[in-house]
DNA sequence: CTGTTAGCGCATTCAT
DNA sequence: ATGAATGCGCTAACAG
């Protein structure tokens, strides 16, 4: 049993001592070079486990030129970034994908102008093969900026203006998901709607937003009806939120302060969906039978709330693998992370609350 | 305005030719050292400015023998991790002061076996030049093998057993808080106690529950008192939680199988009250009149549940500015981050539970 | 199949 | 104050 020094680790060198063969035959066994003898390997790892050497990275990287880590980057404050379950998920995903890749999963969080700084810096002095962008404000500069050192990125959700529209994203439906979701309150009877956006530099606001218009626009086109078969005029007012619970309730005071007879809202969000739930609840309207409440992401707190929340669910484990399927593949195939353009599906889970 | 490459970046010569001194002086510059004309540095600092320039990280650990990276590790599985809002609060304060010392913070999980090779493996390859563990279980073997290859180790929380009894650790004062809480609940006149431990390979667990039997012990010593001012004897029971909300309810529900007249319980952290005063609420005993419920950690939910929570309150963040502060004080000063051992206090918080 | 050789980009002696 | 030279530990190209 060999004892470790505690302070120098072994080298190369030592191991290919130990196993009397040259340094080269030691590094090819260790990487896995087909061309080695059954002796020689054998001896090879027999001395690396005795010595339990493990590869100096930085002289590694230096000749391969890779680091063998990838990041998730998730530009948020620490609060936001743990109270939304949406990362979880994703990052969920991410990890299995980079994991049996046997790569390092890196996490890293972009809070502030320095966090920034720090992040382009580490990555461009090679210390990650490719980052992953969760939930990218406009006007964010690191994914182009890493793009442009030679780092693969992708984002989780389309790029937001300023931040590089050509960049390799996977998203889901929003547009879609939030032409449901309104169609879902029209179809129901509701006609003085109120919506409740995300924050509007968002990717995700701005699409949910765009797929009320629609199921607005369509229904005006061919006329709504209400539960009695009755066509009635439709209202629409939007206020915007933040993507909290406390933004989603003081967004629906505003809708209701301007609209009182307020019979539908679509959160976009759960989070929001459930301070959106307290409000009502505070002034005394019943939900769905005054007001119907639709929100968005499917949390599991969506099921633990009263009445239990009718929301879009997206495939946000799907679209963390995706998101790292398309990371190694490009890193294992030479290929550069170009133009990937999934566009997953939403879809609409009924339960109490519209 | 110079063009970036794209692929290849500016090394240090490019830097040193275009200010036109020698590698030498333009690495001084860029390290800042001294021993530089003020000719040289503008000339120096501007080539760099105008070819992006970014240096080697590669190059840079293996001279330096540092990463300037530290990593902030969960063991748990991605959920617990991201639905435990323990993690965010503590992670906010290493993020603090990390990042003032001008370091990447790296954020890794491992949430299993081969997860642990890999990070053990960054980590001896010299990618990391500290490591804080959170939440690490019993049997949890990363921190000492890191220790072990020399990486600098600090602990959340107390060594559980088999972790590595000296490892560096700061925690908060889990004994006292499991004393004050169960405490409180023999004041407000509870007798029939029941206690929902955490998994019990947890430190945080075993001292909680230390500090519940310190409360009975102290108790019975000096014996009792109800309400009204009457001695009466105390009934004790422990059930075995996990800090989830499905465990809390679970374990509740054995508590009140195997003590009916159940009229206190402490729940080992708030996850797991929460599913108490479902159980209860299920089973149309009221809290705090029929039973009285004080949980730990005192998180959001712990005011947004109905009845609001009692609970013991940590100081995460200064928890985690401890840990980062242990951590990059021995980075800088060159001193092992050796037995440092803060323990900060907990308090009670009362509210409408208990 | 194996050993020898040559850098990767940087910080740091040692001279000057 | 500056430049020339050295080596960190490893992989890969080149001989043999």
């Amino acid at each position: 049993m060999s004892v470790e020094d505690g302070r120098t680790s072994a080298t190369l060198d030592a191991v290919a001592l130990a196993a009397g063969v040259s340094r080269a035959t030691a590094s090819r066994v260790l990487t896995g070079s087909p061309r080695v003898s059954e002796s020689a390997r054998d001896r090879v790892l027999r001395a690396a486990a005795s010595l339990s050497y493990v590869p100096n990275g930085a002289a590694r990287m230096l000749v391969t030129r890779r680091s063998d880590a990838v990041a998730f980057v998730v530009c948020e404050q620490e609060e936001r970034f743990f109270s939304d379950p949406f990362f979880a998920t994703v990052l969920k995903g991410v990890h299995r994908v980079v994991a049996a890749s046997r790569r390092q999963l890196l996490f890293a969080v972009v809070a502030g102008e320095a966090d920034r700084e720090q992040l382009v810096r580490y990555a461009a002095g090679g210390h990650l093969d490719a980052a992953m962008f969760l939930s990218a404000h406009g006007g964010e500069t690191a994914p182009a900026r890493l793009r442009e050192r030679g780092v693969p990125v992708v984002l989780a959700g389309r790029p937001p203006s300023g931040v590089g529209e050509d960049l390799p994203h996977v998203d889901t439906d929003n547009v879609d998901g939030g032409r449901l979701a309104t169609q879902h309150l029209l179809d129901r009877g509701c006609r003085r709607l109120g919506l409740v956006t995300g924050p509007p530099d968002m990717a995700s606001s701005q699409d949910r937003l765009a797929g009320w218009r629609r199921a607005l626009d369509d229904g005006a086109g061919r006329g709504q009806e209400d539960a009695r078969g009755t066509p009635a005029e439709v209202t629409a007012l939007v206020a915007e939120g933040d993507y909290t619970t406390a933004g989603g309730h003081r967004a629906t005071a505003e809708l209701l302060a301007r609209m009182p007879d307020l019979d539908g809202v679509f959160a976009s969000n759960d989070l929001m969906a459930v301070g959106a739930l307290t409000l009502l609840r505070e002034r005394g309207l019943r939900v769905p039978e005054d007001v119907a409440v639709v929100g968005y992401d499917d949390i599991p707190l969506a099921t633990a709330v009263q009445p239990a929340l009718t929301t879009v669910r997206q495939p946000l484990e799907e679209l963390g693998r995706e998101m790292a399927t398309m990371v190694v593949t490009a890193l294992d195939g030479g290929v550069p992370a170009s133009r990937g353009r999934a566009l997953l599906p939403a879809r609409l889970v009924v339960r109490d609350s519209a």
